[in-house]
DNA sequence: GTGAAAGCGCTAACAA
DNA sequence: TTGTTAGCGCTTTCAC
């Protein structure tokens, strides 16, 4: 593979424009206080000449990168079975193309890259960093804390800084109150035996899923609640426990879409009808997932991608609104939580 | 946000061992040259002071950035339906890591952002570029092209580079033979009227893979043969449409799971058994489609992330081997093409 | 083997 | 408003 060419320096467009480095510095940003004649003399030797500004000169002065990392720290390669982070990656780098921003993608692979990443973001590679943290006991968010980096979590992380700390930023959905609404909506279908099917509780999602649904069955039938892990397999297994425990289950609140297959698919090898016998809703609106299952199943829809725009909205606003002596306090909230809406298909 | 604190340089470093810069610098890229006492002890000043060097002073100077561009370009949203990018990104990530290399993930949304990715890779930022190009009529293999940045596409690509010029460099699936091996399967099993819903027809992917139909098809009904588009949705309708053609139709070769879903639904539908009535196969081994599938789905799997691993390595290979003046030449075979395998479930 | 010094291309005071 | 100048932190000849 062949070199790349030296690239024309402002020096260059200088000497074509006939005019001052500083000048043309001024003019590739922005322009203020150079007067039009000027201006656009050099706005025509840097089209001629191609130029195109050495960000790694430019962020050795201005201690800028306009780079922002994502990390997404998952060991399980099941976080790529669904299109999750697929979209809020979408969200994200919309926003930063939006704001002329680079995404820097750190894709961690178990305990073993935590020290790697950890050093990237402390060794001032990026002005900030989004955090898919998804484990209760993952250690990486105290790492990313000590490095410094202003940093927006996605999703609720399971720490509080106590005191007078300000907390961390996120984003999260409303899981709680979509859990809520799903219940809701069974109760309203006359379902009264209403199960619940939970994800990996060491994930701050399905605990917020699990007080949803406690927050409107109170005190029901302990046996009617089920611990799973966010796949289909586990809804199945989940689903046949339920079963022989509970034969007289009416309806399923499954902590998210793949789980509810499972369910679905138990439901069928037993002969048994869905919503009539059983009714069913899932959790996230997966679409290839919750459209093309049979029969089409009602969930709760969170807007993934616009979860992922609001991480880098946060980021960089936070960033630009201080000027760096800090004067400015956080935002008072620092968690931003989406909505959630229940949609109806034919599963309940 | 608090601003990042100064963090030590080299100067600081050297200070702290009592030796010049150059010898910190040296010990810190490889140490080669400096005698063991020494090295040692400007090691113990990086680590207690937490040295980490700054990216930017290094490349100004270097002018390599050890980071590598990853383009997808995709304006549907259809492609964030399966995993398939993200277990590719994963294999990436992977060698990307284990070379020290950073990922800067470049996600184009339609036409508009070609020439904002066109300027950055022209822009000398990354040392190279990985490039997913998944429509024939896409400008933007030829702007990247045109910026000359060493790139390896994913996918073969539809040009060719007539003349002496060396085509590109690519990673492929073998998705002819994978289809052969899908049709043989098929005929094997004693079926006789073998149908295929092609993929979208704009991207090599779906082209291969009914030139292997093809080739052991032969001039079979022209009718077995439905142009659709690797959705789910659009498989549906293709099987509707094949099964008024072509009643007696006994085997499916469907482009992709996804496409195979619908297929299976409108078999169920219509009250036929897979595989006894119809067989059914699809491509790509996508885990969550096709192992929860009903029946489970017997399919071509291909290795994703494998092809996204060759896809670095071949990059970074070809740059480190070439020292910058390009004498050595490209390598013979400019395609790289990975095998596929057939996976025997339930539907045929 | 080690150090001194010259820049890489850019921005940001400061002068004019 | 425009130009001059001094670095940002690092690598890399070139002497020693």
């Amino acid at each position: 593979m062949t070199e790349a060419v030296s690239r024309p320096t402002l020096e260059a467009v200088a000497a074509r424009a006939g005019v001052s480095r500083a000048t043309v510095s001024r003019v590739v940003n922005g322009g203020d206080g150079v007067r039009e004649p000027l201006a656009e003399r050099v706005r025509r030797a840097v089209e001629e000449l191609g130029y195109v500004p050495n960000q790694a000169a430019r962020s050795l002065v201005t201690k800028r990168h306009d780079a922002v990392a994502v990390v997404i720290a998952e060991p399980e390669a099941r976080v790529f079975a669904d299109p999750f982070f697929a979209l809020q990656l979408r969200g994200i780098s919309k926003e930063l193309t939006a704001h002329d921003n680079q995404l820097v993608l750190l894709l961690t692979e178990g305990r073993a890259d935590h020290a790697r990443v950890a050093r990237y973001l402390a060794g001032g590679h990026v002005d900030g960093a989004l955090v898919f943290s998804l484990h209760l006991d993952d250690p990486l968010p105290g790492l990313i804390r000590k490095a410094g980096v202003p940093t927006v979590f996605g999703g609720r992380p399971d720490w509080s800084d106590g005191d007078g700390a300000p907390g961390p930023v996120y984003v999260d959905s409303d899981n709680r109150g979509g859990a809520r609404a799903a219940v809701r909506h069974l109760a309203g279908l006359g379902r009264t035996r209403i199960a619940h099917i939970t994800g990996a509780l060491d994930q701050t999602s399905a605990v917020d899923r699990l007080d949803g649904y406690r927050d409107v069955m109170g005190d029901a039938d302990p046996r009617l609640v089920l611990e799973s892990d966010f796949t289909a397999g586990g809804g199945e297994q989940a689903m046949r426990e339920l079963l022989d425990r509970c034969p007289d289950v009416d309806a399923v609140f499954a902590a998210n879409d793949l789980t509810a297959l499972g369910v679905l698919r138990v439901l069928r090898e037993r002969g048994l009808r869905v919503p009539e016998d059983v009714a069913v809703i899932g959790f996230d609106d997966v679409l290839p997932v919750a459209e093309e299952c049979d029969p089409p199943l009602t969930t709760v829809r969170q807007d993934i991608e616009e979860m992922g725009r609001l991480m880098a909205r946060l980021l960089l606003g936070g960033r630009t609104e201080d000027g760096g002596a800090g004067e400015r306090p956080e935002p008072a909230a620092p968690g931003v939580v989406l909505p959630t809406t229940l949609i109806r298909r034919a599963s309940a």
